[in-house]
DNA sequence: TTCAACTTTCAAAAGGTTTTGAAAGTTCGG
DNA sequence: CCGAACTTTCAAAACCTTTTGAAAGTTGAA
């Protein structure tokens, strides 16, 4: 396979499951295309290369830049500014991590902790009581893993995935 | 708290979290509708109680029958059909992993063994092989884990995680 | 201070997804 | 068979998210 088109094929699909991840799918794609260059690019050479505007180029630029998946480079006497990804496979998923849980896990927990507290008694009340009581469990369980795997260090992640499949 | 508005917060809560999940919002409502009451319900009560139309309704309740998550219940003598949510979180969690794994995980799979063939010997193609080469190692890895995962038991999971966690 | 180079903003347009509801389809008891 | 009770379909409408691009804002060298 050719390299120009190989990229091309990363791209598209980083984008789309980008989308599936909350992160969307431009966003995704001009991770992606940092991702695979081996110098840092200007917004102008990103907008060229993946056919969007200045505007949107700019916005998600930021957004990655926010969620840490970005980082803003300046070339000594250049104006412009220049990206580069974060390319550590691991950092760039426990930095998705890191925003995932904020944005659903943190606030899903926030609601079962309220509704735990209706106190009729009747069949119904005790039903809801039960499934949320199950629910719950489950959310804190996932919470304090995934704090865990925040962190560790990719070492400790590796060996425990290996662990896990045996 | 009052029952009923727990219950709302509930569905509501569990339709913003679906969202996010690759479930759409009044999937994830109806089956938060499901999963909090104690009886089977009809298509015309869910319709009811989330004041959404018949199509809506019957798509969504098609879909999540689909994944495993709802299913059909049919009284003697009633020509209705009823639905009941599938309550044992662990076998929710993993319906979910086992439909996101083939929605997400494996068509990414399938791209970077793809274009590993690239064969070029620059340096930009290089960069390339070794982005890619990591990337698909650790899908490689979360794949045998949700692997390992969908088909353990919920015993062997919390255990797992508890030791996870410390 | 000025000006050109660059970045940011944001309202309007485009594009995508979900919902509606009426019509068509199915099923079963009589 | 028939008709009532129910379910499914699908085109159009509503809604939501993303993208555009022009204008406003910022910055730094001279």
């Amino acid at each position: 396979m050719e390299l120009q088109e190989a990229q091309d094929k990363f791209i598209q699909a980083w984008g789309t499951l980008g989308s599936h991840w909350g992160i969307n799918r431009t966003m995704a794609q001009v991770h992606a295309l940092l991702l695979i260059s081996e110098n840092p690019l200007s917004a102008e050479e990103i907008m060229g290369t993946l056919k969007i505007s200045r505007g949107n180029a700019n916005m998600n630029i930021r957004a990655l830049i926010d969620w840490g998946l970005v980082f803003k480079e300046l070339k000594p006497g250049e104006r412009k500014e220049f990206f580069v990804a974060e390319k550590e496979m691991w950092e760039v998923i426990r930095k998705i991590i890191i925003q995932r849980k904020k944005k659903e896990l943190e606030p899903i927990i926030r609601v079962l902790n309220d509704i735990s507290e209706v106190n009729e008694d009747d069949k119904e009340a005790e039903e809801f009581r039960k499934v949320i009581k199950d629910i719950r469990l489950f959310a804190q369980k996932a919470d304090s893993t995934l704090e865990g795997l925040v962190k560790s260090d990719q070492n400790w992640f590796v060996g425990t995935f290996l662990n896990m499949i045996k």
